[in-house]
RNA sequence: GGCUGGAUGGCAGAAUGGCUAUGCAGCGGAUUGCAAAUCCGUGGAUCUCGGUUCGACUCCGGGUCCAGCCUCCA
């Protein structure tokens, strides 16, 4: 049975999704005005390994996974001011790199993937109710305000109270606003900014409300499963429930699900302190799947320390499980749901999707497999297909073992023809028992990061 | 100041009221021309002070330290 961990009450629920069979799930995704980072990465994997679990559990075409996009906003505006560059050109343009980033990364590509510039008219109507309910105003400046008061849940997901937040209030407090707490569902435009037309004039919706009419329209007013970062459990989905449940009149979310935030030198990776790494950058130094093995050997809950150590760490790791299944062709057999292996593994994904854990699995049965390769082929290969099938859950292994293990080839490195060269004179320097010719080879390939490995069918080569 | 969450071996990182996490690194052995890979074996940990208990790393309370939120942020 699925148990996840509920930011809402504090503590671990059994998942019961709201139509039996069906899941419905809706994270925030980006705004796009630069490239993804680390950090962004961190929840495109967490949760693209969520949603692989629950397609498993439930079924590919019962699981409908929504991730927006946030495609106008102050930021866009200022960037694209800043660069001379129009807005639309702006975020088609980081976009596309963000669908680049996610597919290197192995990412499934969410059913639903809506722009907030496509749901105008809903976030409008949605305002306007909003507004007929009494619970958002216009301000004298001419923006519209959600009116926190109003809504008497107001902190319960992030456990803060009205009282709270404005003692501690560090915003300077626009003067339009009835109440420090209140915040805007609809901005004027300034002169040159882009605008829509709307009941209250010419402007651009505020951020929270976009999620709120993005995820009512594709997912309806009451849905199993909100995700995001941590940074964006208070105010932003505070604010979506205030919206969307003042709206409705009914409950918005049952689970939500925040994942942790990546930190470099203890402290958390973001934009604002400048202190992150681009996953392009880092992709051009560590395989994708060296990324998401480094996201998914910490719970998601906990922190992350990103360093170039770690993720040798990860390299190194996930280097042992595809050493294993070097030489083995896995069977053609359908994963068994009922050997103790994955049985232990569904155990770890069922408690909070405990990945860690789960690849603890992997571990356990690729050891297994390196004994049964000398042993009993057969065996070996169907073990081999097992181990594919759990990885394939969490987004690992799923390259050509001697592939992953070759790859890497950085600037100024050795080409593979190179090495295939250095390994025949070497063969032939072993056959003629010469040692220090072959040895003094060896070295030079080491010194270029390439591991040798002699085997009764000859000599094979991995990168460092 | 208010509110969250965390502190596990050299490092990364799970779990648990008494029983091996796992990985990387280390050590011994097998194997190898020597290595590497692999196998077998092995050392090493639960921030601090109290309490509950036959027994706590795990539960409770105080403390210290760290991170996060209260502004945009995944």
């Amino acid at each position: 049975m699925l148990q996840i961990y509920n930011s809402l009450s504090g503590k671990k629920e059994q998942f019961i999704p709201i139509e039996p069979g069906k899941v419905k799930m809706y994270v925030c995704g980006m705004t796009v005005y630069d490239y993804c980072h680390i950090g962004h990465a961190r929840v495109l994997v967490v949760f693209d390994v969520i949603n692989r679990y629950l397609r498993k559990l439930y079924g590919d075409e019962n699981v409908t996974y929504v991730r927006n996009i946030t495609d106008i906003d102050d930021k866009i505006i200022a960037r694209a001011i800043e660069n001379g560059e129009d807005i639309g050109t702006l975020t088609q343009r980081f976009i596309d790199a963000m669908h680049e980033d996610a597919d290197a990364l192995g990412v499934m590509r969410p059913d639903i993937e809506p722009r907030a510039t496509e749901h105008m008219d809903n976030i409008i109507n949605m305002i306007q109710t909003l507004i007929d309910k009494g619970m958002a105003y216009q301000g004298d400046n001419g923006d519209v305000y959600y009116q926190v008061s109003q809504f008497k849940d107001y902190g319960k997901l992030s456990k803060k109270n009205l009282e709270d937040l404005q003692s501690g209030s560090r915003v300077e407090v626009e003067q339009a606003k009835r109440d420090p707490a209140d915040f805007v569902l609809w901005k004027m435009a300034k002169p040159g900014e882009p605008f829509w037309e709307s009941p209250w004039g010419q402007g651009r919706p505020g951020w929270h409300i976009e999620c709120s009419a993005m995820s009512k329209q594709c997912l309806g007013e009451h849905f199993d499963i909100h995700g995001g970062g941590l940074d964006l459990k208070f105010p932003h989905h505070e604010n979506e429930i205030a919206q969307s449940e003042g709206c409705s009149g009914h409950k918005f979310v049952n689970y939500w699900i925040h994942n942790g935030f990546v930190r470099v030198d203890d402290e958390k990776m973001s934009k604002s302190l400048g202190n992150f790494f681009i996953i392009r950058d880092v992709l051009k130094n560590y395989a994708p799947e060296v990324i998401r093995y480094f996201i998914l050997n910490s719970h998601y809950r906990s922190p992350l320390n990103y360093s170039d150590e770690n993720l040798d760490r990860a390299k190194a790791s996930l280097s042992t499980l595809y050493q294993s299944l070097l030489d083995i062709e896995p069977a053609d057999a359908p994963l068994d749901e009922n050997s103790d292996y994955a049985k232990r593994f569904f155990q770890a994904m069922d408690d909070d999707f405990n990945t860690p854990k789960a690849i603890s699995v992997l571990f356990d049965m690729s050891h297994e497999l390196n004994r049964l390769k000398n042993s009993d082929k057969a065996q070996a290969q169907k073990l081999a297909a097992q181990i594919k099938h759990l990885a394939h859950i969490l987004g690992l292994l799923e390259k050509d073992p001697q592939a992953f293990l070759q790859s890497g080839a950085g600037e100024g490195g050795l080409s593979d023809d190179e090495i295939n060269d250095l390994i025949a004179q070497r063969a032939q320097a072993k056959a003629d028992k010469n040692w220090a010719e072959s040895d003094r080879i060896r070295d030079v390939l080491v010194a270029a990061d390439i591991l040798l490995e002699d085997t009764p069918e000859g000599t094979r080569w991995r990168r460092k």
